[in-house]
DNA sequence: CCCATTCATCGACATGTGTCAATGCATGGG
DNA sequence: CCCATGCATTGACACATGTCGATGAATGGG
């Protein structure tokens, strides 16, 4: 459930936060994102995947490094997913998660490009 | 409670998200801020904040924007506060809020600067 | 065909979070 | 000196969230 941001384009192409007063809905848009960055282990799983050397991992290789349990993990991996900033893809019996190209520098220009023209 | 991001100088300098393996403490430090961000009352306050007329505002002019009792967006502007996103200045009955210079770019430095070297 | 492995989902629990009404606390005007 | 005003704090409540153990589902090997 949660956010299930499947995709949707941006419903605002270049807006930051503090260039005009944001609407409602980005406003939602927004912090629906930055909710999948508010845990530490999130923040951690998406480093080490996007650290790894194949630029993508699968589960048994992320529960030692953040010492919790599979479960947790997977389910913390699940949010990532949702947000957009990961993707799954399972071969086998494993599922590798990638971080998406672009995600994370969509969110950074949202946040401060506006500081671009101080 | 929460927080209480006094101000302690970025642990790290210059590391993004994905472009090393971040440690525990590093992880944390990042999720608190994002968490500050993991809420569309406090986006739209940043951002109501951030593009108002005189780069800052009182509580008066927040809460009908947002369309929240004045206890509830005097508690989100102090979350904002100690999260090192915006300053408190206090003059005569009226509190000014105002955009803490650089802190949102320095997180979007965090976030995805690493999109750069693509 | 059976079993081990990898991962997702479920149910349950403690804790954290957003919200408000009520109250407290300064400041400034009469 | 008293009172109105703007804001912060408190207490309370419903709800969301992080975590785990147990279970289910799919794949691949013997």
């Amino acid at each position: 459930m949660t956010v299930t941001r499947t995709d949707s384009e941006p419903t605002s192409c270049c807006s930051s936060v503090t260039d005009a007063a944001l609407s409602h809905d980005d406003a939602v848009d927004l912090a629906a994102r930055f909710k999948a960055l508010a845990d530490p282990t999130r923040v951690r799983l998406l480093s080490l995947v996007g650290s790894a050397a194949a630029a993508e991992a699968c589960v048994c290789d992320l529960t030692e490094p953040v010492g919790l349990s599979q479960p947790t993990v997977s389910h913390h991996l699940k949010i990532l997913v949702d947000a957009g900033l990961l993707t799954r893809s399972k071969r086998g019996v494993w599922s590798y998660y990638a971080v998406v190209p672009g995600a994370l520098e969509e969110l950074a220009a949202s946040l401060g490009d506006s500081g671009l023209h101080s």
